[in-house]
DNA sequence: CCGACAACCTGACGGC
DNA sequence: TGCCGTCAGGTTGTCG
């Protein structure tokens, strides 16, 4: 469920209550998500502060002052629960800082993970060290993007789903900024032209700056910490409108399916 | 190296 | 009501 504006949103709403604040309990209700949970997590977190509060990617990271930064992924369904009124089902993790103020890592499928690492180490852990650049960040820019597809067979969605190349990209805002780019999501990378691939190169920070500012996408899952729901799916042009008039157009949007998942596109105004 | 696909899970929804 | 198939904001390992 959530790609880089959800985590966004999720780590903001986490910030008030987190930032200088220390860990006084860490509640694990299970051994591990996708994957075993470090031994040592509740150990180490409980008694430190929290020194900063960001994201990488869809990487939700935890700084603090024992030298630890603690890495969460949300996988399709996690959601951080804050101040929870009760414990509900799949409420795997609780954390409660001495503040009081507790968070229920929620998590159905439990795709999401967590892990710990040295904040020294954080460049070179194997769950981030691949990662592509930060679209939103200085080393996003046409030029890269050009490199990126430059004699690449594989479709222009696959190559953008591929967060080595470009991390934080998901389904959603893959779909949407092709189609703001009037790029054909089966095209191939290196047959995009260069100035569609200029386009895409606007339209990806563009259209992830605007779903932050509206919450995030809320389709099934997705809140912030406190609760609130995003609205960006209310300004989605093609994700989830198959048969619905193309905002530009009015030609019915597609959905195809590419490597099992669907894609939704205008065919035609995306070539 | 590259790309397609299954697997990991639960829950919601539509059809019969 | 129930059962079945399908689908879902992701990642990773395997296979050809």
């Amino acid at each position: 469920m959530p790609e880089l504006p959800e985590v966004e949103t999720v780590m903001r709403g986490l910030t008030p209550a987190w930032l200088g604040q220390r860990f006084a309990r860490v509640q694990l209700n299970r051994d591990g998500l996708r994957r075993p949970f470090p031994e040592d997590l509740g150990q180490r977190l409980t008694g430190a502060r929290v020194t900063a509060v960001h994201r990488r990617a869809k990487y939700g990271l935890v700084d603090t002052d024992r030298g630890d930064t603690l890495i969460l992924h949300l996988g399709m369904s996690g959601r951080m629960r804050l101040d929870p009124i009760e414990i509900l089902k799949h409420d795997h993790v609780l954390f409660e800082t001495d503040a009081g103020r507790r968070v229920a890592f929620n998590d159905p499928r439990r795709f999401g993970s967590l892990d710990l690492t040295p904040t020294g180490q954080i460049a070179t852990h194997p769950l981030l060290a691949g990662l592509g650049p930060e679209p939103l960040g200085t080393d996003f820019n046409a030029a890269m993007l050009a490199r990126a597809f430059a004699g690449r067979a594989a479709p222009a969605k696959a190559l953008l789903l591929d967060q080595r190349l470009i991390a934080g990209l998901g389904n959603i805002y893959v779909c949407e900024a092709l189609f703001r780019a009037r790029i054909d999501p089966r095209r191939a990378g290196g047959a995009v032209s260069r100035p569609r691939l200029a386009a895409l190169a606007a339209a990806i920070p563009l259209v992830l700056e605007e779903a932050i500012a509206a919450g995030g996408s809320s389709l099934r899952d997705h809140a912030a910490p406190d609760g609130t729901l995003g609205y960006f799916q209310a300004g989605f042009e093609v994700y989830g409108r198959e048969g619905q008039p193309c905002p530009a157009c009015t030609r019915p949007i597609t959905r195809t399916v590419q490597s099992g998942r669907s894609t939704f596109h205008c065919e035609r105004c995306q070539k």
